[in-house]
DNA sequence: TAGATTGTTAATCGATTAACAATC
DNA sequence: TAGATTGTTAATCGATTAACAATC
């Protein structure tokens, strides 16, 4: 860290880190679960599968969490990461595309249980307007601005097939909404400070592909 | 590039490039339906959603495919791409687990058009077999060892709950998979020489979430 | 105190980027 | 030839890792 001051409680924490932070959450929470109540870097870097000097390097963005020849209180901890991540709150969320994937999304149970709420399922087809999904109401795309203004929506999930995704980005960039889950298999182009991370299915299989057909050829591990 | 022979045709492609690789390809299919022939570094970056000197440095380590002071034949490009990640052949996989998830991945089109087959969905319910979803058949768990063996499946997906997905993984393997697309929200333990890729919603949210939450605060971006 | 384990340092490794020589 | 654009170099930046001093 090169510069911090006593009001400026974190800062500067690496893009990787950030991508394992809610893994150690999960990990601590499993820990709960199991009565764990401290737990080792060792310990802890085991169930989150990485190696410990990356956990404790990564943990020493956060601050000093820990207690030197002891280890780790795991609710300490967890609820640290937890406040640092920023889901000691709930983030109220809106999917739109209800189709397979939609649905898949809508019925995740993992939404509420870390820090999400689902405020509304929003489709371009006025048919499906009055369906109900996981106990939510499917509303017409056209209602975003409201819903958005309404319940302070900040991360918008689009579940629409591919030629769709740009123009809902477009709007949903158009009513303030800042950051993005893009499962649609384009590439979005959103202005500065707008955040777009992108789940694809895909391109994920056709990484192991890669790796596989090497194996096939007899190269070394 | 260190040494290479004129047999091992490429080699030591760098992780971050392989994961691009997938991105290009799509880039390239749609310069292809827009009626593109020809497309320079700057313009098939832009398509990707990529800088064109990270472009161009992904494709020299394939090898030089393109033509100083004109471009990439974009069909050329294309195949030789589809080639390198191995996808110029269809990939037989099977998908464990036929819950919501698992019907939005059966139904998934971009599969079939981008190098992948699914010969089976497998559910450990023993009451779900016979239901079709997709066109395909579901079937047990346990003829995952048949299955597996028939179609020279090498690669498996998990869309089970958490709580199943090691014991699905654990028998993808005994049973000579090697690849892994994890969509369960756990950590995985395999051998050496299995590859395991993850998707995870929750965390994907919770990256936005804290982004998110720094640029409430003021921060700069 | 002795043993254990954190938090930090410093070295290494890998990825990105800008610039430009090569060459069509 | 002149203009355009690739493929490569080298510098920079960020991430990982091992080792260990600090300290409970």
């Amino acid at each position: 860290m090169t510069s911090r001051t006593p009001t400026d409680s974190a800062r500067d924490i690496p893009e990787a880190t950030v991508a394992r932070l809610p893994v150690y959450l999960r990990a601590l929470t499993s820990l709960t679960e199991q009565g764990i109540a401290t737990c080792s870097s060792e310990e802890l870097a085991t169930a989150a599968g990485v190696n410990s000097a990356k956990l404790r390097k990564d943990l020493s963005y956060l601050g000093s969490y820990g207690t030197r020849g002891v280890g780790y209180d795991v609710d300490y901890l967890r609820y640290q990461i937890a406040r640092e991540i920023g889901v000691t709150q709930d983030w109220p969320v809106v999917i739109v595309g209800i189709g397979n994937l939609g649905h898949a999304l809508a019925n995740f149970s993992g939404f509420r249980s870390r820090g999400f709420r689902v405020v509304a399922l929003l489709d371009a087809d006025p048919a499906r307007k009055g369906e109900e999904v996981a106990g939510i109401e499917v509303r017409p795309f056209d209602e975003i601005d409201t819903i958005v203004r309404e319940n302070g929506v900040a991360i918008g999930v689009i579940a629409t097939p591919a030629h769709a995704a740009q123009d809902v980005a477009d709007r949903m960039v158009a009513c303030g909404i800042s950051s993005i889950l893009n499962f649609a298999p384009t590439v979005l182009t959103v202005p500065p400070g707008v955040d777009v991370r992108k789940v694809d299915l895909s391109i994920e299989l056709q990484i192991l592909a890669y790796h596989e057909q090497r194996k096939a050829h007899g190269e070394p591990l």
